[in-house]
DNA sequence: ATGTCC
């Protein structure tokens, strides 16, 4: 199969929400984005659109290479790109199509009170919440655990954490698999990984990972809202981070180990950032399970950071957060989905990197009391400004995918560049934005001028048919990475 | 995203 390097990828509008890039020299499928003119990456300044039909190249992908309505540039795989692959003909599983940081994703908590009930005492919550909450480059976890209770932690995921006392029962009915994904094997996690991630558990990172206070401010939908314990004017916390050096290191380990086998599977791709292996093969095999224990390192670390904001909201407000949802979008997943014509579901390796599963009503693997409205799909803004609750749509195209925030236009280099960190500390807070940094330049590099507009990402979702709109969630305080 | 280069 000849490479695809001098092809460049062109979207044709297929409707107002929905491009096309055709099918030439080594794509196995077209390229789809979901985007409004104005949210498709310009071709001259971004490598999104190339990367999208290379992605299409890789073998056994099924239907199209697909990306999200935030799709920017990212390693190997759009940020913002779905792509499956069938296992039985040869699909392939890559890091690539997963990200560095396996498993990033965010949890909404549903707070006992109002923002009008929380008044002056933001500012206290914030304090403890600052305190409270490990963030910036390199910094250290709430739970410190042994070896053995690290192997419980990427054996077990969040359900570990909640046996261990931090959380409760209801807590994993909440999350995605039951806070367990399945198929995970610590032995499959390198030295290294391991020594990175032991000390790590409960903490935020950097980059736009955040712990927000927010307040529901638009209910869009009033029976989904509902049913997800969500109501206009309620306080909430969302949590957005994801497996730290644990889950990089295992990223960094796997490509190493698959480049140069690929010749042995007859696999070439266009780019060396798109490493893979067939899913069914001893690579593939072995990075699916080391990156569901990173998945399940992920979810243990969310969960432990909504007990330290369970801790600081009964110190300062007096009230409980109960979990709305856990959900991650940087992921590769088994899942039957019926491909083309063809009735007969087929088992198929779904990766979606910086792109978010979206059930919809009635599937099978969500809780009860959430069946009738599907699931809660959980779009953390750009620092500052609004964050959405999303559910799954019957007819969800990618998959049942959606989009995961808003997406970078400016680069972190740029950014910390052109933008002033204790200017922007000031804006947040004249705008009543009450902000618990780790690093000014940090500030910088995730202002809301270096995203696109997280209201029209999520409009252009909905419009292409992905996803529905739930509720809008504004920030009343941000504790940053 | 990331002990922002082993």
């Amino acid at each position: 199969m000849k490479p695809a390097e001098h092809m460049v990828a062109e979207a044709v509008a297929e409707t107002p929400f929905r491009y096309r890039i055709p099918r030439r020299g080594a794509m196995r499928v077209p390229g789809v984005v979901f985007a409004t003119r104005r949210l498709l990456p310009e071709a001259s300044g971004d490598q999104a659109l190339q990367q999208v039909a290379d992605v299409a190249t890789l073998p056994g992908i099924v239907t199209a290479s697909y990306a999200m309505p935030d799709v920017h540039w990212g390693y190997g795989f759009p940020i913002g790109g779905v792509a499956a692959t069938d296992i039985a003909e040869g699909g392939v599983v890559s890091p690539g199509g997963v990200g560095f940081d396996i498993s990033c994703g965010v949890r909404l908590l549903a707070a006992g009170c109002d923002r009008d009930g929380l008044g002056r005492r933001l500012e206290r919550l914030m304090d403890g919440l600052g305190r409270r909450v490990p963030r910036g480059a390199g910094r250290g976890g709430v739970w410190h655990v042994s070896r053995a209770e690290l192997a419980e932690v990427l054996a077990h995921g969040a359900r570990y954490a909640v046996e261990r006392g931090h959380g409760v029962p209801r807590d994993l009915e909440r999350c995605e698999d039951g806070g367990t994904l399945p198929g995970a094997d610590p032995g499959q996690v390198g030295e290294r990984a391991v020594d990175r991630g032991l000390g790590q558990v409960g903490s935020l990172g950097s980059g736009n990972h955040f712990l927000e206070v927010q307040a529901v401010d638009v209910v869009h939908d009033a029976a989904a809202a509902r049913a997800m314990g969500l109501a206009p004017g309620q306080v909430c916390v969302m949590i957005h981070c994801g497996s730290r050096g644990l889950g990089h290191q295992i990223c960094t380990d796997h490509v190493r180990a698959m480049d140069p086998v690929m010749p042995r599977y007859g696999i070439e791709v266009p780019d060396r950032q798109l490493a893979c292996a067939p899913v069914d093969s001893g690579p593939g095999r072995a990075y699916l399970a080391a990156m569901a224990a990173a998945a399940n390192y992920a979810r243990a670390n969310r969960q432990l950071l909504a007990e330290a904001a369970r801790r600081a909201f009964a110190e300062s407000v007096g009230c409980g957060l109960d979990l709305v949802y856990d959900i991650s979008h940087n992921m590769a997943k088994l899942e039957r989905h019926p491909v083309g014509e063809d009735a007969a579901p087929r088992l198929l390796c779904v990766h979606r990197k910086g792109a978010t599963r979206a059930l919809p009503p009635g599937h099978p693997d969500l809780p009860a009391d959430l069946s009738a409205v599907g699931q809660p799909v959980l779009i953390p803004g750009t620092m500052g400004t609004a964050s959405y609750v999303l559910t799954g749509v019957a007819d969800g195209d990618a998959w049942h995918s959606t989009c995961h925030g808003a997406g970078r236009v400016r680069s972190r280099h740029r950014a910390a560049r052109e933008i002033d960190g204790h200017r922007l500390r000031g804006e947040l807070e004249a705008h009543g934005v009450a902000v618990r940094a780790s690093s000014w330049r940090g500030l910088a590099e995730e202002a809301p001028q270096a995203y696109k507009d997280v209201d029209e990402v999520v409009a252009a979702a909905e419009g292409a048919g992905l996803c529905r709109k739930v509720a809008r969630l504004v920030p009343l305080g941000v504790v940053k990475g």
